[in-house]
RNA sequence: GCCCUCGUAGCACAAUGGAUAGUGCAGCUCACUCCUAACGAGCCGAUCCAGGUUCGACUCCUGGCGAGGGCACCA
């Protein structure tokens, strides 16, 4: 519909004589002022010296004559909007269509046929995962779940740190307590504080890790070996069962230690073409007069950086995964270093590089301070999930019940907001399971799967109402906000809308009898137009839906 | 010192250069024998400061104040 109307807005101000304005359809901040809105005239105004009121007027006549029997009317408001109301008819065709259409209502088509790369979560084996890792599992889920309802097919991926300096102080802590088989990641992450702590505050501790890094790149002492690949595997398990209760499943589990070799192959080369620079004995990228940050890829003991190692996996990854686009989603402190990353590959790359995006997670940051993995004082992903299943659990015990709502509730804290943006996390208060909240959206479906649950084959009640209610237009808007959502990589604006949803359900429900009334055939066709909505819009962003609350 | 984010009610967040700046929590009313109250109806309350651009600025520009992050051998 949104397409119908702005192509009708495009013919109308060509006619004008203001084809190439930049307008925009949006959805009024009002439901007063109708389904949509344009700016059309007041920006046409401006390019032909007309007063926008008088434009506006016979823009709205064309746009009113181009869309027939889909509008009720369009009329001129402020300072010049355009405004549509759509006519009983269209609202009833799109309210048919989200209720037949099931699970395909709202699938686009924006981006069919395009493979999109995605890389998230990049775990650091030997490192507890802390709340910060659940950000880019959580956002980066999302993401790949917008841009495959929008038609792309998604391959995922995550990229762990296997090897480097705080690898070996992990390694260093658990050879000093005389470990040989890791059981747990508690373990290795309390191993990871000690070794850190040494490396700082004891100069042959120093030392022996530095040694320590340089053997397992070398990788010739057979015992190191082993435990290195035991303490891989037991990190390594932990991430994966938090993947699976996020509900995310990688495609391929890619590891420095895969990339180092291959990265260091290529700064050599482009050292000898002039992309890269020596200096005091290390490989670096001098980005200055490119505007990124300078940076080291190979250090001067030889071993490549995380750096080389991104270079690395570019090139891994092209020939593992066959792709048109590669999105690489992390946290918003490392949006400098990919800067400095993207132009090297750009140069080493181009058509590489042109395809890379990054994608930058806020922060989550707690209220009592802040949170290092030295100090010891980390909240995990875990920590998080279990505190929230049990409060979840004070109103339905049910782990079936509660395990959702409670990932529920932390994917939408997290997605409700605007990408990159830092979250503040009040980790005494925890989070809210009531008002704007995932739960809020799953009650609303569980409500309504309810309702549906009792009708029956031959529901009664012919009757339709004078207007129809406020919800279906709420739900006839889904298919453009879940595509412009996978557009602008923007979670947040479906979540929103999600919200708006539910609360528009929530009302009708409360005000609106639906079984036995005159308008039960009507209502219950709302009523699966909305599940169907809300199902599909919490899939999309990979937030639950219990069945029960 | 340089670079990047950000600053909206007591708190946590929205708002493509557009209409009366939206929501939730907290507080105060109301509503519950009726399809699930993890719900509904209402009240209270905000754009850091100073200039500028614009018909129109939370949004863009300049300066200031404040917070976070990054800036050569960590990831």
């Amino acid at each position: 519909m949104e397409e119908k109307i702005r192509t009708a807005v495009q013919d109308a101000l060509a006619h004008e004589g203001a084809g190439a304005a930049a307008f925009v359809v949006e959805r009024p901040g009002e439901a007063a002022h109708g389904d949509y809105t344009t700016n059309a005239a007041m920006v046409a105004a401006k390019q032909l010296g007309q007063n926008p009121r008088e434009l506006a007027d016979s823009l709205a006549r064309r746009i009113q004559d181009a869309l027939g029997a889909d509008v009720e009317r369009v009329s001129v408001a402020g300072p010049g909007f355009i405004n549509i109301t759509l006519s009983n008819a269209a609202v009833g065709f799109a309210i048919a269509e989200a209720d037949a259409q099931g699970e395909a209502w709202g699938k686009g088509s924006a981006l069919s046929g395009q493979r999109v790369s995605f890389e998230y979560s990049n775990p650091n084996a030997f490192k507890e995962m802390h709340v910060g890792h659940l950000m880019g599992t959580i956002v980066g889920e999302a993401l790949s779940r917008l841009l495959e309802n929008a038609g792309a097919k998604i391959i995922r991926d995550t990229f762990g740190g296997d090897v480097g300096p705080n690898v070996a102080k992990a390694l260093w802590a658990l050879k000093k307590d005389g470990v040989t088989e890791p059981d747990s990641a508690k373990q290795i992450g309390e191993a990871y504080a000690a070794g850190s702590k040494a490396y700082e505050d004891d100069a042959a501790a120093h030392e022996q890790i530095d040694a320590l890094n340089q053997d397992i790149y070398a990788g010739n002492d057979a015992a190191l070996m082993e435990l290195w690949q035991k303490g891989r595997e037991v990190s390594m398990r932990a991430f994966r069962h938090l993947w699976q209760r996020l509900g995310t499943k990688f495609d391929y589990e890619l590891f420095d230690s895969d990339t180092g070799e291959s990265g260091k192959r290529l700064v050599g080369d482009g050292l000898k073409k002039g992309i890269f620079k020596e200096s005091d004995g290390a490989i670096i990228y001098d980005g200055e007069e490119k505007g990124v940050h300078t940076m080291v890829f190979i250090t001067s003991h030889g071993t490549p950086t995380y750096e080389a190692k991104d270079l690395g996996l570019a090139f891994l990854r092209e020939e593992k995964i066959p792709n048109d686009r590669v999105i690489i989603v992390t946290g918003n402190e490392q949006t400098g270093r990919f800067k400095t990353v993207l132009a090297a590959l750009g140069e080493l790359a181009p058509n590489v590089a042109a395809k890379t995006e990054h994608v930058a997670t806020g922060f989550l940051r707690l209220t009592s301070g802040k949170m290092s993995s030295r100090e010891g004082n980390v909240i995990t992903g875990e920590d998080i999930m279990n505190d929230l299943v049990a409060r979840a659990s004070e109103k339905n015990p049910d782990p079936l019940i509660a395990e959702p709502v409670a990932v529920g509730a932390l994917k939408f804290m997290v997605l409700r907001q605007a990408p990159g943006q830092d979250i503040v996390f009040d980790p005494g208060k925890s989070l809210s399971l009531e008002g704007d909240s995932g739960p809020y959206l799953q009650y609303a479906l569980v409500r309504a799967a309810k309702l549906l649950s009792y009708s029956s084959e031959d529901a009664g009640g012919g009757e339709a109402p004078r207007e129809p209610y406020a919800v279906e237009r709420v739900i006839l808007h889904y298919p453009e906000v879940a595509a412009r959502a996978a557009r602008e990589l923007a979670p947040n604006l479906l979540a929103s809308y999600l919200l708006e949803l539910a609360s528009a359900w929530n009302a009708f429900y409360a005000s609106e009898q639906v079984l036995g009334s005159p308008e039960e055939e009507y209502k219950l066709r709302v009523a699966r137009a909305f599940a169907n909505t809300m199902a599909n819009g919490l899939h999309a962003l990979g937030i639950p839906a219990p069945e029960r609350m």
